[in-house]
DNA sequence: GTGAAAGCGCTAACAA
DNA sequence: TTGTTAGCGCTTTCAC
């Protein structure tokens, strides 16, 4: 049994091995790998095959013992389930896997607990957090975002770099929608109590409300799973002819009890939705929503914070990406009702 | 200002920080902290308050570099938006976090190549890693578990610990029931042309269908991808009654793209798709499906590599989870079909 | 252009 | 029970 030979395959190579093996020391390998004209074009050479013959891997955890660096940024979901993260995710990777990054994902189960526990677990594990949809209060993450660089998702800290859906003006838009359809008697169905999102969604949709003559009310909080759909849905029939509802997953969920009850969407109900996730094009009916270039919003969050890591800050610490309403067939004319004359402006102010 | 205090906030603290502050030697802090009865309750204390306040994280590339283990596994799937991962991610996750250990989450866009790469990179940053529905062919898969520990997911090969969800069980049910609606003239729609599942289901189809008198044909290779689902409508329709997909997702695809031509679900075409993923029970009409523990499967996979891991192996190397079809309306009678009587043990043999 | 040596933060002998 | 020391694999001075 060759001992040489057999060595390597078993246990990783270091760059002792590569190094004994080329014939030089091992300070000389670091450099020819990592550092271009540091070496000879020759001993590059050798070193270069001496490694692919061991078929040598650096150890990121020694390089970053040394660096201080890790290569790694955790994403932190509330909930990989719902596939309103998945483009996040995607996006996230995607711009990580360019830049030479890991992406260490983690679901915090809709725990704030488990969200700053992990966060400060990550202080020496990742050289970055993105927090989607964070759970924190804004002293937490201010004091959390002073010791690591950190990025939210859809939460607006002072001090806190953020990429932000423009759900709101979505919500405006879908308002006004309902309301050029005929509908007066309009019902916010909110999400988690603790979702900064869902409560500047309903100031903004209270703001246009006002102008327009609608009867605006919110239900919930319900948290944002399919099966919380079913209450919601029981709690919104009769009260209202549309709703705006905070998820697509929640209205999913309130679809199917719907149709259990009878209750026809969008005849009796007119539903809206929030994200255009996967599966609002299929169900039964298709879903109008508020649609978000969430793998952008990934792309952007992984941008800011490698700038944030590199000190690259060029001063931007807020992206806001733009929504629209998509529509679709679970939205339609109220049956009793009178439209208005609709301009994408609201009159609350602000426009697109 | 005061350096002391300030110092902590800055630069995360080492071991030494807490042993300066605590008055003890470092390995004492390190023995505090991890093994429970080697040292004295009064340091105790001492070590954990001194940790606490100058909240020390432990550096886990340290530890890994001295310990030669990461406490992270690597988790690889071929496409993070396709739905049917969302339950594998999650059963994965909750398992690992149970036993104190780091997912690292990876997708490799459907490509071998990306795959092999990362698995080879894993092989220094994780104890070990998950695959699932590999896309490497049998000999890189079991050279590469003899570096390192590997379970696979839905991909058995000879020396490499699996968990398999018996989805051929699964199509032969599928095949049963189109069978006992009148269908005779049945189409596999088949999934990408490396896939493993994809070629076990057809065998066992065919297996199943020449004892039941039902003309089988396959149609693809497709990707899956909702995006693909068009196509295959196309080619479905007109040549059989109904047809076994490959899974959910191109199932949607095709739902919809009949829906645009007219064809109706399941009166003109009966459908059975794989995997029971989110949106099978809401999209129109909802989807039979063969419907597959998943989540189990995630758990069960991190079980299986930690024993590999830990050398625990208790010689269980292959894990089958069992199927079932979950009917719903995108299946029903062949408009010119004569039942058949059904026994839920396919006449080819082998039984539940 | 290359080698020797120190040290990153931690744990595990070995002493005391 | 606790301290001292060596060393994990790597990068980075500092010499040569």
């Amino acid at each position: 049994m060759d001992e040489e030979a057999d060595a390597a395959s078993r246990r990783p190579a270091t760059i002792g091995d590569v190094a004994r093996l080329a014939g030089v020391a091992t300070s000389t390998v670091s450099r020819a790998l990592t550092v271009p004209g540091r070496v000879s074009e020759a001993t590059r050479k050798r070193v270069v095959a001496a490694a692919a013959e061991l078929s040598y891997v650096p150890s990121s955890h020694a390089r970053s013992l040394v660096s201080g660096t890790t290569r790694t940024v955790a994403l932190l979901v509330p909930d990989i389930a719902n596939p309103f993260y998945f483009g996040l995710i995607r996006g996230a990777q995607r711009q990580l896997r360019a830049a030479g990054y890991a992406q260490l994902l983690v679901d915090t189960e809709e725990s704030a607990e488990i969200e700053a526990d992990t966060v400060d677990l990550m202080r020496k594990s990742a050289d970055g957090v993105i927090l989607a949809a964070s759970r924190l209060d804004e002293r937490q993450l201010a004091t959390l975002a002073q010791r690591q660089p950190i990025v939210t998702v859809n939460r607006d800290v002072p001090g806190v770099p953020s990429v932000i859906l423009d759900t709101p003006d979505g919500a405006r838009q879908a308002l006004l929608h309902l309301r050029s359809l005929g509908h007066r008697r309009i019902v916010y169905v909110g999400g988690p109590a603790d979702s900064w999102s869902s409560a500047r969604r309903w100031q903004a949709l209270q703001a246009t409300a006002a102008a327009l003559d609608v009867d605006l009310q919110q239900s919930g909080p319900w948290m944002p799973h399919a099966e919380a759909g079913a209450t919601a849905a029981d709690a919104v029939v009769g009260t209202a002819t549309a709703c705006i509802v905070f998820n697509d997953v929640l209205a999913f969920g309130m679809l199917r009890r719907l149709r259990e009850r009878g209750v026809r969407v969008p005849e009796d109900l007119s539903i809206v939705g929030c994200d255009d996730v996967f599966g609002a094009d299929f169900c039964d009916p298709p879903l109008t929503t508020i649609a978000a270039p969430i793998e952008e919003a990934g792309r952007v969050a992984v941008t800011m914070l490698l700038d944030t890591i590199a000190g690259t800050g060029s001063g931007r610490t807020r992206a806001i990406l733009p929504t629209y309403l998509r529509a679709r067939r679970s939205s339609g004319p109220a049956a009793d009702g009178h439209p208005a004359p609709v301009s994408r402006t609201a009159p609350s102010g602000r426009g697109s």
